[in-house]
DNA sequence: AGCCAGGCTACCG
DNA sequence: CGGTAGCATGGC
């Protein structure tokens, strides 16, 4: 018998109802998801993209951010290297639909430099958040989608669901609800590879579900975690 | 018209 | 340390 506990629970009733998501990468991979594949990222250029997307997405919806991305391709810039040689203001332009862009386009330019010292080698977490633009959030979601790193990516909706459904109480920070989600998983699952395969739909699954039923107030109004996690 | 989006930094006390 | 204004555009 698998061991089970709340967190586990509501993972498996989110898989249940939508299914797996299948992230990122997403304009590398042909503009689709690709649910029940998680050989990804498999290149440099689509661990960049992902870090490109996670800095982009910051409090902004991903068609946004779909929006900016083709830009940039159509520029045949989605590399870094592509980037770095583009003028600033022409790299604004292209990412201007994702909001912010002058700060944005800063970000970008000041981890192109990051990532390309790097040279393939997989982050650490304090390492990208030294980056100027990259905190908790984006430093999470690019290491756990971008270099499959068992990190669980928190967000606002994660935020308003665990606190609706009483396991967190208001004043609970990033590392709190980080913690709890992943030892909760890790309780469940053993195997890491599984574990950031987890991650990585939890978190999809999470922002899925709260685009309906957490997006505006009151919030988890029709919510069907409420009635079957007591 | 107003609120929200897959946040972060700078600056305040 | 915790709290918050500012950042910018697009969609509903």
């Amino acid at each position: 018998m698998k061991k089970t506990n709340k967190i586990y629970e509501i993972y498996e009733l989110l898989h249940e109802a939508y299914g797996p998501q299948g992230w990122w990468p997403f304009i590398n991979n042909d503009e689709s998801y690709h649910p029940h594949d998680y050989l990804y990222p498999k290149n440099q250029l689509e661990v960049f993209e992902v870090c490109l997307g996670s800095i982009l997405t910051q409090n902004t919806t991903f068609t946004s951010v779909v929006k900016s991305l083709n830009n940039l391709k159509e520029k045949n810039a989605l590399s870094s290297k592509a980037i770095k040689e583009m003028n600033i203001d022409e790299l604004k332009l292209a990412i201007k639909a994702s909001g912010y862009h002058n700060q944005k386009a800063k970000y970008i330019l000041g981890f192109i430099d990051f990532f390309e010292v790097l040279d393939a080698r997989t982050p650490t977490r304090d390492e990208l958040l030294s980056v100027l633009g990259i905190g908790e959030e984006t430093a999470d979601s690019i290491l756990l989608y971008g270099y499959n790193s068992p990190e669980f990516k928190v967000d606002a909706y994660t935020k308003r669901v665990l606190l609706t459904l009483g396991l967190i109480d208001e004043k609970a920070k990033y590392q709190d609800m980080k913690q709890l989600m992943q030892k909760a998983l890790k309780e469940c699952i053993k195997d890491e590879k599984e574990q950031v395969i987890v991650f990585q739909e939890y978190h999809a699954l999470i922002v899925n579900h709260s685009k309906e039923f957490y997006s505006k107030k009151p919030y988890g109004v029709g919510c069907f975690l409420k009635e079957k996690i007591l």
